[in-house]
DNA sequence: TCTTGACCTAAAGTTAGGTTTATGTATTAA
DNA sequence: TTAATACATAAACCTAACTTTAGGTCAAGA
């Protein structure tokens, strides 16, 4: 059992986030003491895991809120959550493609000011915009 | 020469989103005809794709706005504009590799689901999730 | 006893990056 | 001449994902 800073600590996360996300019902079922705090346990540590995931894949808070339910709805659900992460799957491989397309230009540009830098000028280099990037 | 719903299309961008970069001074000195009417150039459709990328690359607009003024001041920021692209590739490096991860946790869940979709449920898959993800 | 620190809530506020709306102008085809 | 298009502006609006604020509870240490 952990506290909200507890686990705010180890995920690096604000407390405000972590109550935004229980409030938004990211967090299935977060137990509580007799005072009312929040106990996390393992299971919200791998849910959390899996959010941070999923937010990378470019899900958004309320996507993530539905895979969350139907996670609680059981077997059912197996068919679509899995269906879910092959969508999530090839978005983020669509984007790690479009980051190494935009790392291939900004190398250039790199080396382009190195160029530049060294004639002190764009004046040399500036003819191999067109036919580089 | 280009009117702005032309390069809306070459882009793929909203007329909308043009103006607005417009208005944001991301398209140093766009030309106007007599009647006030916007004329893209060559210069304006490098410096899109240049937009395009440095926001793949984690970007704001005010950055970018703040890196095309460098370019119109001339070589004496040419040091700062490529220190400039060097941070970007190593924010775009850093962004490859943590999607590179969520695609790895991502690809377990596949399987994962493959699995209990073969058993109608997730009993005997459950176990690996601590070993894995 | 008092104060400090960690927790709680509801509700308002924030920010980026556009988008929409309302209004107007200029050109062109029927 | 009228209607449709493509352009223009300023200003209001929108959304997501938080964050901040204001006010309150509770347990522990000095």
């Amino acid at each position: 059992m952990y506290t909200i800073g507890e686990v705010s600590k180890m995920f690096n996360l604000p407390i405000s986030t972590l109550r935004y996300y229980d409030k938004e019902g990211l967090l299935n079922d977060v137990d509580r003491d007799s005072s009312g705090i929040r106990k996390f346990n393992d299971k919200t540590l791998e849910a959390l895991r899996v959010i941070e995931c999923l937010k990378k894949s470019g899900m958004q808070i309320k996507e993530i809120k539905e895979f969350m339910n139907w996670c609680s709805i059981g077997d059912e659900t197996l068919l679509k959550r899995k269906e879910m992460f092959i969508r999530r799957k090839e978005h983020i491989e669509k984007e790690i493609k479009e980051l190494e397309n935009a790392l291939e230009m900004i190398k250039y540009k790199c080396w382009y000011y190195d160029e530049a830098i060294k004639d002190g000028n764009e004046k040399r280099v500036k003819h191999y915009s067109s036919t580089n990037a």
